[in-house]
DNA sequence: TATTGTTATACTCTATAACTATA
DNA sequence: TATAGTTATAGAGTATAACAATA
């Protein structure tokens, strides 16, 4: 259907942005593994932290199953990182909500991401504004959470 | 040991990064099932589109356990996408190489990436320009794969 | 009937440890 | 002895389908 031009500008954009990803998804399962914490766990631990929600929406924010759901969230709970709560106004759904338990550990692994942090050393603050609003423009397209 | 400055404008940046590297990923492994490859297939076929490369080199490449990649590579040699060869010069060696119709898919995946230029589109040619060379100079600080 | 969450199942990815064949 | 690749094993993520409770 759609057939863009190759621009090479856009490809190498797009690798560079390949090479960041890798690169951060590899550190990021890395930083939560020295918490004990998969990757997914970690996700949904820190979407839990900022607000508590149901199992349902879980699934769809991450885009996966609602079975999927069930096993990360049990296992959080087995750890006391998360708790699940009912919903007064809807017997069928469960809230589940991070613990202060498991507030402390998200806010330890968020503090523990620097090496997100680190490649921007090699840019002036002017730079970073510049990367910012470059980045809020390409996200900001896309469709919300 | 480290102790950064709890830097704002960083941290707001390393979120947006996250939200680029969240997208990306999930819409990678999409883009892969797509073609009936997971991610961690498309990856590997991916490099050895670039170049054919012994066994342990690919598991060094993706900072994984060498045990892994024998699956991976399995189960694309067993749909005809990689082949195993011998490495004349050391016999205990197997070189991963794609076929022509691992390089074939991997094209078709690699064209169907429509997800991650489509973003750059909200951005002029001099943006686009700009966005590179801030990425290339992030990259570029860390350590060469 | 439709929806929420779960269970059961099967496949893949992952790390660990032990094994083989080469070096 | 050290290295390359594999196998065996176990835990976790994922999708599919079927199910109970509730709407």
């Amino acid at each position: 259907m759609t057939s863009p031009p190759p621009d090479p500008l856009a490809v190498e954009v797009v690798e560079l942005i390949g090479t960041v990803v890798a690169r951060y998804h590899r550190e990021y399962e890395h930083a939560a593994a020295r918490y004990a914490l998969t990757g997914a766990q970690a996700r949904v631990l820190s979407l839990l932290c900022v607000e508590p929600t149901p199992m349902r929406r879980i699934a769809r924010y991450f885009e996966c199953e609602p079975s999927n759901v069930t096993g990360i969230v049990d296992r959080l709970e087995a750890r006391g990182l998360v708790e699940r709560r009912p919903d007064p106004s809807d017997r069928r759904v469960k809230i589940a909500a991070a613990t202060p338990a498991g507030r402390e550990a998200a806010a330890r692994l968020r503090g523990s991401l620097d090496f997100a942090r680190e490649p921007l050393a090699a840019l002036s603050e002017a730079e970073r504004t510049t990367l910012r609003d470059l980045l809020k423009r390409m996200v900001g397209g896309g469709a919300p959470g």
